[in-house]
Formats: C-alpha cells, sequence, structure tokens
DNA sequence: CGTTCGATGCACT
DNA sequence: GTGCATCGAACGT
C-alpha cells in the first residue's frame, strides 16, 4: 500500500521512525528498482541550523515549504544528489532525509548505474549491501536526480510504500555528515542492518 | 582503529 | 568566492 499525504503531515520525528522498513521505489524507462528503508535522518524547521531551512525561504529550498510527502532533491558536493520527503502540514518547513536501503528490486540496473559514475570507473563491483549505503549511493542506484525533485511520493514514478515488512529494533544517534545541530539524536536506523552506512555502527538500543 | 583529502557543481552571500 | 546533509581510497597510529 502506498503511503498517503496524512502519513507525512507529522511530526517529522514520528515520521522518520515510521519510514524505517518502507520500500522506495522508482520506476524509470530503464526499469524498476526499490529498496528498504533502514536509515534516515530528520531536518526540522528554521531552527535547525543544519536544515536547509535554515536561512528562510530561498528558490532551492522551496520543496521544504510546500505540501508534505514530496520528494524533495539537491545536488551537492558537486556529484551526489540527496532525496528527502517532506514532512509537516504545509508551511511549516521540514523533511527526512533517506540514507540507505537495503535493495529488493533491479539489483543490476543499480549496479550499471553506480558503474556509470566517472569516479568510480575501474573500481571494484559494490557488494548487494554496498549499493544503496548512503545517500548518495542510493540516489545513483535508484537514478533520482534534481528531474525527481518536488515530485510527489503518493503516486507516480517515485513511490514509498508498505509492503507489511514490519522492523524489530531501531536506533536513534546525533546526525553525521554535519557540523551543526549534532546534539539532536535525529538519525534513525534499523539495528542491525548491514546496509546502514558510517564507518561506526550506531549504538543498538 | 583513526584522520585526511580529491573529485566536482551549484546555491547562496 | 565559499561551503556544503558525500564517497572511498590512502594514509598514520
Amino acid at each position: 500500500m502506498i503511503l498517503a499525504r496524512e502519513f507525512y503531515a507529522r511530526p517529522t520525528l514520528d515520521v522518520a521512525r515510521d519510514l524505517l522498513g518502507k520500500v522506495l521505489r522508482h520506476r524509470t524507462g530503464d526499469g524498476v528498482t526499490a529498496g528498504r528503508i533502514v536509515e534516515v535522518e530528520a531536518y526540522i524547521g528554521e531552527d535547525d541550523p543544519a536544515c536547509h531551512a535554515a536561512p528562510g525561504p530561498t528558490e532551492r529550498n522551496a520543496p521544504l515549504y510546500g505540501p508534505p510527502g514530496v520528494a524533495y532533491v539537491y545536488f551537492n558536493y558537486g556529484l551526489h544528489h540527496m532525496v528527502n520527503a517532506v514532512t509537516e502540514p504545509k508551511g511549516r518547513p521540514a523533511a527526512v532525509l533517506i540514507r540507505a536501503l537495503e535493495p529488493i528490486e533491479g539489483l543490476d540496473l543499480m549496479r550499471r548505474r553506480r558503474g556509470q559514475l566517472r569516479w568510480r570507473q575501474g573500481k571494484p563491483a559494490p557488494t548487494d549491501h554496498e549499493l544503496c549505503r548512503g545517500p548518495g549511493n542510493l540516489t545513483a542506484a535508484l537514478g533520482i536526480t534534481l528531474a525527481q525533485n518536488r515530485l510527489g511520493l503518493t503516486r507516480g514514478p517515485l513511490v514509498i510504500h508498505d509492503d507489511g515488512e514490519r522492523v524489530a529494533d531501531i536506533a536513534w544517534s546525533p546526525r553525521i555528515g554535519i557540523s551543526v545541530g549534532t546534539e539532536h539524536l535525529w538519525r534513525c536506523t534499523v539495528a542491525d542492518s548491514r546496509a546502514v552506512s558510517g564507518s561506526k555502527r550506531p549504538p543498538r538500543s
């Protein structure tokens, strides 16, 4: 069952927790790729210094101020796309960054897309659990680019759905890759997933 | 184990 | 011009 808009129109930390175990699926002309969400981070409001809404509304962060259940995709470090799900009722800028998936469908296509990146040419092929480990890796594997920015996640080529699977243990830890706002434990992971990113495994709950 | 660093594009000041 | 919500190899300890 595809998650409805109301799922996203809630407190962001609740949405982040409930997204663990759900399936992100992208359909393109090349085929379908999908994976189970095992790592997310919450970015909440203009008072959160790490949130893209911190400077106030701009052209780039406009999707954060729009309706929930929409994809917010941006490009950074010159080579990586990041995909977020916009949360909270319209007007409250917040989102959940999707950081890692366990691949479910389209693994061959994922591998092909990962191998296409210039910087990766000549590198060893990623293992199954590395294909969608890390926010930059999963967007590459699923073929998510700025073309998917502002797409609704409740229908169409890019959706998040519930296939009935339930995750057992989750853990909260500090968000990574940022220099401010690290006091919040707003990173939520499936405790024992091999696909979770980072050199250090987050603490077991 | 840990830290450093290059590749690379664009929004923002 | 500066600084990223990164990745992964190459180092040092």
